[in-house]
DNA sequence: ACGCGCCTGTGATCGCAGTCACATTCCTGC
DNA sequence: GCAGGAATGTGACTGCGATCACAGGCGCGT
């Protein structure tokens, strides 16, 4: 497989679309640039670092483990996403590992840099809020279904997390490539086999569809319906 | 039982704090101000109200209820506390409702005053993010907890953060007043019932102790031990 | 082509904790 | 002091899902 290095650019980088490009090049001098092959750890949970670090180009994920060695997705994130921002406002060790899961392009920035960039740039201010804001409402929602919802009910609902709206079938969404089952089992916090379980029993109805390392949803509301169904208690009166 | 009507100010709003008085006032007289009675509803889960409130007096639980009427805690405010940020910040509904839990006095600020507020003054905008990370990481607690530890743990795990030092006694913790069970329960994401076992099993080891409406928490680091070992899976080895 | 490692699929077992049912105790107002 | 409602305490039952065990299958490197 011939190695295309990816360009040391920002501009790919949400957070920072609001910057003219003067500003965005004298960052991107500022950062450390690092690449990181599948499986290295970008992060380490606990340490005491204060860098943001921007993915420019691979995917990644959050993720923490257990004293008994279970591991606890987070959240993923793609080439444009950046993580770190809380230790850099909060000054508290990082909360989670990032783990790299293609190879990935990293730029870091140092968590003063950051803070002033905050202070002077009301745009990257309200960009960061936002995202704040997402990431409580996303962990509320899964506090709400770790409290309520049947493990394989929690399945269904991150397959629709991932699902994308395929262009060519309207109606039809798509999973692609389908992770490992373990690291949806991560996610939804559980084990493969009973994400395995969950999945193969999903077949019969004809919701979802798999083919190699697709994986269709063939009908979205449907299967929202079933998850209702699987609240923890009551077999499924509102 | 005697009212004492308590005085409209924000003085004792931390968030607030770096403002000068006339400041305060004039956010003061932009407010409105309201009164909640124990139980009442401060805030409805998915409306679309922008408002953020200070709780000048009293205190407030923020929940959601399940489908089958499981109620879900997320987090207990107490006079000086604000909330309702989120939907200022973000534009969406709320999250969660909010419900008074002793008589309330409360101040309302428009979503649109608030962002001015923070688009102005750099101390208040960083109080908000320091606010939000320490939200994001609370939650991913409760996450990891709701997925690795067994249901009596994580009520020690919520005894634990609801105990205070007692000024008398060093290295005693008290919580005063103790809620009612199925309280506990709520943030803990298990039943009253569960709540009860795991406490009751507790008192022959002596690490807590009840008096009335007072908990005592007589050794921390011993029932931190405990949690540890009530590891969902691997019956404790590290 | 072959073999090794990682995934996938599935059965069997079993303990935790949610549910139901009921007795008891604690408040608080009259 | 008494009555009624809420909160507490406890036993019995049961189903979900974690765990363990093992049998294919698929991909990848040499």
């Amino acid at each position: 497989m011939p190695k295309t290095p990816p360009t040391r650019t920002l501009s790919t980088i949400e957070l920072f679309s609001d910057l003219d490009e003067a500003e965005r090049k004298r960052i991107e001098g500022r950062c450390r640039w690092r690449i990181f092959r599948p499986g290295e750890r970008i992060l380490e949970s606990g340490t005491e670092t204060r860098e943001v670090s921007f993915l420019v180009h691979g995917s990644a994920s959050a993720l923490n483990y257990s004293l008994s060695g279970r591991e606890i997705g987070f959240a993923t994130f793609s080439a444009g996403d950046y993580f770190g921002e809380l230790s850099a406002i909060d000054a508290q060790p990082r909360s989670a590992s990032i783990v790299a899961t293609e190879e990935c392009l990293v730029a870091s920035l140092s968590g003063e840099e950051f803070l002033d960039l905050l202070r002077q740039r009301v745009e990257v201010t309200f960009k960061v809020f936002q995202r704040l804001a997402t990431m409580v409402r996303a962990s509320d929602v899964r506090i709400m279904e770790l409290s309520t919802l049947a493990a394989s009910a929690r399945v269904y609902s991150e397959l629709l997390r991932m699902a994308k709206p395929e262009p060519a079938v309207p109606g039809q969404w798509v999973i692609h490539p389908l992770p490992p089952l373990r690291e949806i089992a991560s996610r939804a916090s559980t084990t493969r086999e009973t994400v395995n379980r969950a999945i193969t029993q999903l077949y019969p109805t004809g919701l979802i569809l798999r083919k190699g390392r697709n994986l269709y949803v063939t009908d979205k509301a449907k299967l929202q319906l079933i998850i209702k169904e699987l609240q923890h208690t009551g077999k499924g009166r509102g």
